[in-house]
DNA sequence: CCTATATCTCCAGAGACTATAGCTTTTGGA
DNA sequence: TCCAAAAGCTATAGTCTCTGGAGATATAGG
């Protein structure tokens, strides 16, 4: 049994966010104890655990529902989870396409060798001229 | 003189974000005409595309407006432009490299032959399994 | 000159949290 | 065993970065 701060800390889910998904239905209302604070079991960890990853990948609520509501029926074919996560993989393919363009800019960027100033510093010029930038965005 | 809307085409801003950055102080209030619409400038134009530059690169307000306030003093070195650069590049290449994880586990998925069942789904079991991640997050 | 388009202000909502206030419960040490 | 500190509770409001709508006014093109 783990009380919410538990959780917090073995997730690195901040405890208003628990609080917050539980509300939003992410993961069920727990068992409460005599004093009515929240007790958590193992499977509830590893929910959260889901959710934090899918998070941290950039993937909405709605989506980790998805895949939450797919991973709860281990036992039907896969084609829905197939579905959504063709939906979700032009969603990440496009995320990445613009990282890397970005990452390429920011490259460029910080390879000044700091002995300049503002003036000609590239962030800035970068930043400011969109006609220094190699891609479209 | 643009009018607002003007701006928003030359810089793909929407109008209300325009508003919005005015009213959080990042674009200072414009020339009003007769009637009260807002009439930028050339250098309007460019600092709003300096804006929508740093937030396509996913930079926070704030730190645009450390950017736009260094860009504003030319004379000064430029080590914090790049600080500011160097610690969003670190971000941007692990995002990358997580949404690369994930795009392999969604290309996997979606490859799946419809033959197997969620319960040996590799999403599902990326996403529950902190094990299976090969960085800390 | 008239109409269609653009703009104005103000306000509400979305999405994903985060914080505050004012309690109650648990926990660890004397 | 007792008590203070830490952790938890609910409810509500605020944050951040926009985005959209209503209803009124301004401007531009034919």
């Amino acid at each position: 049994m783990f009380s919410i701060g538990d959780l917090s800390r073995r997730t690195g889910v901040k405890v208003p966010t628990i609080r917050y998904y539980e509300q939003m239905g992410l993961i069920s209302a727990p068992e409460r104890s005599e004093g009515n604070q929240r007790r958590y079991e193992r499977r509830d960890l590893e929910r959260l655990a889901f959710i934090r990853h899918g998070r941290d990948l950039g993937l909405s609520i709605e989506a980790i529902r998805d895949l939450l509501e797919l991973s709860g029926h281990p036992e039907k074919p896969c084609g829905d989870a197939d579905r959504i996560a063709a939906e979700h993989l032009a969603d990440v393919k496009e995320k990445i396409a613009k990282l890397k363009r970005l990452e390429q800019e920011l490259e460029r960027i910080v390879s000044c060798d700091g002995k300049h100033t503002v003036g000609d510093c590239y962030v800035i010029r970068a930043l400011a001229d969109h006609g220094l930038c190699e891609s479209e965005h």
